[in-house]
DNA sequence: TTGTATGCGTTATCAT
DNA sequence: ATGATAACGCATACAA
C-alpha cells in the first residue's frame, strides 16, 4: 500500500502538503491540491486510519457490548446502533458482554484506545471497574442495574409498561390476574413486577402471593410456570408474563391443557419480539422499540456537548401497548398509548 | 493513561524491557519481570493497541459486512462470527453492506488497515473493486453471486437443499407441486429454483411453467403469490416456497381462503428462521445453519496456512431438512438428512 | 502557501 | 539480560 511519503515524492511536495489535502485544509493552493489528488488516485493512496488515530487519539469507532449477539431482541439494538453510528461516520466494534464481569473488563481494557465511545449493556458491570478500564472513552450504559453517577444511561420504562398492560387487562374486566415474573434478581424483571403490583393496588385488586410466579425468561420456564398456574383454584382469568419468550411457553402449556386463549384465559407479554404477532393467537404485549434504544444510546454518546454536561443523566425509553388477540376484545389492531411513564 | 515510558521510568528500566514483559519475551529476568509487572499494575498501564498495530501491522480485528444487521437470519451469522473470532482473540468490526457497491467500497477503504481480515456478504460487490480496497487483509466472501478466483468463499447449498425438500414432498405422494421462487436475478433464488426443477425432472414430473411464480422474498409477496396459486386449475397439492418469510405470507393467504394446511395444500419453506416452528402449523423447511456459516467464514479466514493455499476455494454449507407439520405425515419430529450436495 | 521537524506509543534491531 | 534508537504512517507547531 502506498503511504503518504510515496504520494509526496511523486507529486513533488512534502508530506505535510499531502496531509493537508486529505484533511481539507484551506492552506493548499488549488493547483497543488489537484496535483496531489491526481497522484493519490493513481497510487490508490488512502490515509492509514491506525496511524491517524495514534496521533489524533480519535478512532471514529464505537464499541458496543451486548449480553448476546443473537436473538430478535439484541439484533434490533445493534441495528439501531449501526444506523446512528454510520450517520455520524463512526464504525462499530461489537462484542458479547456475557460470561462474567471479569472477562468483560479484560475485553474493555484490550480495546482501550481503539474506540472513542462505549455502549455497554451488562447489568453486572461494576462502576469502579468500568471507570478504570474505559480510559478516555465516553460511556453510555444501557439497562444498568441502577444509574451510575457520572455516567449516562438509558433504560426501558419497565414499570410504566407493565403497569399499562395490566391496567389494560383490568379494563377488559379481569380481576384475578396472575403474573409470571422474571428472575428475582434481574432488574428488568423486578421493575415489571412492580408495575404489575402497582396496577393491581391502584385498582383495588388483591395481588395475592399465589398469583406471582417466577421464571427465568426462557420459553421452557414459561411453560412450567403456566402449568403451575393451572392448578390454582380459582384459576386466574388473565396472566401478565414478563417477557414474550415465556409467553410463548405459556401459550403452549395452555394449548396442551386444552384451554383456549383468550376465551378461557387471557395472556399478555412484554418486549414485542417479531414472533409475537405470528403466534396463534397473536400476542398482546408491551412494545419496546429496541432500534430506538440503540439509536438513542449513540446519540447520547456522540451528541453530548462535552463530558460533564446533562448527558450524564438517566433516560427512560417509553413503551407502547401492542394490542392483538391474546387478551380478547378490541384486538382488531387498535393501539392504546400508555400513560406517561411513572418510573 | 500511563504509557510505556511511565512504567519504564518508575520501574527503573528501559521501555524495551517493559515491552518485553508485556510480550512474554523470555529475555527478561524473573526479578525484573516482577518489578515491571508491579509498577504496571499500580499505574494501571496496558499497552495501547493502536500503537501496537501501527508497528506490527496486525490489528486482531475482523471486519464483517452484511446486507442487514437485523432480522433473524443475519443476527445468527454475526453470532457465529463473534463466537469464532473471540475464540481466536479477535475483535469484530461490523457494518451494513447495503446501499450500493460504491458506499461499500468507500467503507472498505476507510477501514483498510484497521482489520486483518474481511468477511463480506454482498452479492453485488465487484471483484476488481474488492481487490483494490481490501489492502493486505484476507477476504472471505459469503454467498457471492459466483466464486471469485483467488478469494475464498462460502455459500449455502441452495440447490441440494431445495432438491431435498421437493423430493420430500414427492415422497409424500405429491405430484402437482408449485413453487414460489425468489427474485429472478437473485443467486440464492435461482439455485433454489434449479433444485426444485431438478427434483421434479428426475422424478419424471412435469414442471409446468404455470407452477412457477416469483416473489421478492417478502412476506407480502408470498401472500400475493399464494393467492395467484389458488386460481390454478387443478390446484397444486403442494408448494415449495423459496424462503420462510414468503411461506409465512402464503400460510396467511391459504388461511384467509379457508384452506387447511397441510390437508388441502402442503407447504415447505427454506431457511428455517426461528419463527418457523411457532407457526400454525409449524413449518417444514430447509434448515440453514447460519451460525455455522459465520463460524466457517472466520475459520477459513484465520486458520488458512497462508494466502495462496487451498483456502482460496469455494465451500458449500450443507443443509438439513426440518420436517414439521406443514407437509403432513411423518411430521412428528423425525428428521430426514439431505442427500450429499449435488451443487 | 509550503516545508521541516517533532511526536503519538509501541515493537524491532542492534548494541552492549 | 538489558538499553538505545530507529521505525510504523501520519498530523501539526513552527519556520520560511
Amino acid at each position: 500500500m502506498a503511504t503518504i511519503s510515496d504520494v509526496a515524492r511523486e507529486a513533488g511536495v512534502s508530506i505535510a502538503t499531502v496531509s493537508r489535502v486529505f484533511n481539507d485544509s484551506s492552506l493548499v493552493s488549488a493547483t497543488t491540491r489537484r496535483r496531489v489528488a491526481a497522484v493519490a488516485t493513481r497510487l490508490r493512496y488512502w490515509p492509514n486510519g491506525i496511524a491517524r488515530s495514534l496521533i489524533t487519539s480519535r478512532t471514529h469507532t464505537l464499541g458496543a457490548f451486548l449480553p448476546d449477539l443473537h436473538g430478535e431482541f439484541f439484533s434490533e439494538v445493534i441495528h439501531g446502533v449501526d444506523l446512528a453510528a454510520r450517520e455520524r461516520g463512526f464504525h462499530l466494534l461489537v462484542s458479547r458482554a456475557s460470561s462474567g464481569a471479569d472477562e468483560l473488563t479484560a475485553t474493555l481494557r484490550s480495546i482501550r484506545g481503539r474506540v472513542d465511545g462505549l455502549i455497554i449493556m451488562a447489568p453486572e458491570i461494576d462502576a469502579d471497574a468500568l471507570r478504570r478500564v474505559s480510559g478516555s472513552a465516553r460511556v453510555v450504559l444501557v439497562n444498568p442495574k441502577r444509574p451510575i453517577p457520572g455516567l449516562g444511561s438509558i433504560s426501558i420504562a419497565n414499570l410504566a409498561g407493565a403497569r399499562a398492560v395490566v391496567l389494560h387487562l383490568i379494563g377488559l374486566g379481569h380481576r384475578r390476574i396472575a403474573t409470571i415474573a422474571g428472575p428475582e434478581r434481574n432488574t428488568d424483571a423486578r421493575q415489571r413486577l412492580e408495575g404489575y403490583r402497582l396496577a393491581m393496588t391502584e385498582s383495588g385488586l388483591p395481588a395475592a402471593p399465589e398469583l406471582v410466579l417466577h421464571g427465568d425468561f426462557s420459553e421452557h420456564s414459561g411453560y412450567e410456570a403456566a402449568g403451575a398456574l393451572l392448578s390454582l383454584n380459582p384459576r386466574p382469568t388473565a396472566v401478565f408474563i414478563a417477557n414474550d419468550y415465556m409467553a410463548v411457553g405459556a401459550l403452549g402449556a395452555f394449548h396442551d391443557a386444552g384451554l383456549r386463549v383468550p376465551e378461557d384465559v387471557a395472556l399478555a407479554g412484554f418486549d414485542d419480539i417479531p414472533l409475537a404477532r405470528y403466534l396463534t393467537p397473536p400476542l398482546t404485549t408491551v412494545h419496546v422499540d429496541m432500534l430506538r434504544l440503540g439509536q438513542r444510546a449513540v446519540e447520547r454518546l456522540l451528541d453530548a456537548p462535552r463530558p460533564g454536561s446533562h448527558a450524564e443523566s438517566h433516560e427512560l425509553l417509553g413503551t407502547t401497548l401492542a394490542v392483538r388477540k391474546s387478551c380478547g376484545r378490541n384486538g382488531d389492531g387498535a393501539r392504546d398509548r400508555e400513560r406517561p411513564p411513572a418510573g
